[in-house]
DNA sequence: ACTTTCCATTGATTTTTGTCAATGCCATTT
DNA sequence: AAATGGCATTGACAAAAATCAATGGAAAGT
């Protein structure tokens, strides 16, 4: 149950048995199956959530009702309403489960805790934020800066694993756009 | 010259006048004309800049030769191409100064004596960044979820300064939208 | 002070993307 | 086996944004 977290926190910094065994005191195990919410908008988001297994996604709802995709979290990824997990404002986020899926919820009060303790996890937040950013900005630069198919085409190079198991609108979604247009962008690039 | 820096240390993190003073021993200053180049696409970047005064840019060139710009900074902000700093990988991103500017350059080598001597150091890098990203979602929500008019007023609210100090069509690259396009969402926000 | 480059705006047109509606498919469920 | 619901695709049309071209004006550099 926590062999994914373990070696992603391993990967990273270097851990003793010992420090990993703290760190296992502060985590709360959680499954969610599909479709279950994991956080609604409006409530404070009071958790990070690291996927051991399974798939799970955030998006925000417009006024209209639409849905936009913010993030999707795989084995191995965190996923939380940051901003709302720092400063107990209402999340603007909601988290929902696409497959049956389990969790490490770290709360609030473990991950001060850590921090305090634990100069290794500040270590490895700073690095899991850090690549975080980098993520983010490059998708920026690709929304920006490359034409429809090209960015299509990187997000595929990028995040085979997303492509294939999460279903085309939720893509369409993450991407912007419409359901419509993805699929003729898909259509486009197949003829090549 | 060190004071807005200093400031923005204190403001996240309770650093003491000592460790100000160590920190200070790893910092460069640095001046910039207008239009001078920080970081060219190509070149590894080497530091991490903080903005004390004046503004720069961050941005990427198309095959097209067009322009996108990823980031601001004005004072207080700092700027990187962070992919490429951490990595010793050539930089996607471009950086120069839209008005004569002073920077204090934090090198690789600074940055990690400085995470290993000073924990504090570390802290504020992870506050920095966790800020950075949480700032970035934001953007990348505004874009996906919002129409032109509500995302422009948005940018306005959220960076009041930046939309007064930076030529329009460079708030148009951010947004990754044409000057034309820009100038007719103003024109429509006006009327109102 | 003068010249030159840059910049915002506007109009006309084309291209891209969204919207609305319908169809067929596949995976579940009953 | 039949029914259901979710999903991707397609077509016709509308709306939004990009492109191309021209103008006037302000700012920067000399």
């Amino acid at each position: 149950m926590y062999e994914i977290f373990f070696q992603t926190l391993r990967n990273k910094v270097p851990f003793t048995d010992e420090e990993l065994a703290i760190v296992k005191t502060y985590l709360t195990p959680k499954k969610l199956r599909r479709k279950q919410y994991l956080l609604q908008e409006g409530d404070v988001c009071r958790f990070i959530a690291f996927v051991e297994k399974g798939a799970l996604r955030s998006y925000s709802v417009d006024e209209k009702g639409a849905e936009h995709i913010m993030q999707f979290a795989l084995e191995g990824w965190t996923i939380s309403d940051l901003y709302s997990f720092l400063t107990s404002e209402p999340a603007t986020y909601n988290i929902d489960a696409l497959e049956d899926s389990e969790l490490l919820l770290i709360s609030k009060s473990s991950h001060e805790e850590m921090l305090k303790v634990l100069p290794k996890y500040e270590t490895w937040m700073r690095i899991q934020i850090t690549g975080a950013y980098i993520a983010m900005q490059r998708r920026i630069t690709s929304i920006i800066s490359l034409p429809l198919e090209e960015r299509y085409a990187a997000l595929i190079s990028v995040y085979p694993e997303i492509v294939q198991r999460v279903p085309q609108h939720m893509i369409a979604s993450y991407m912007g756009l419409t359901p419509e247009t993805l699929s003729r962008v898909r259509k486009k690039m197949i003829r090549k």
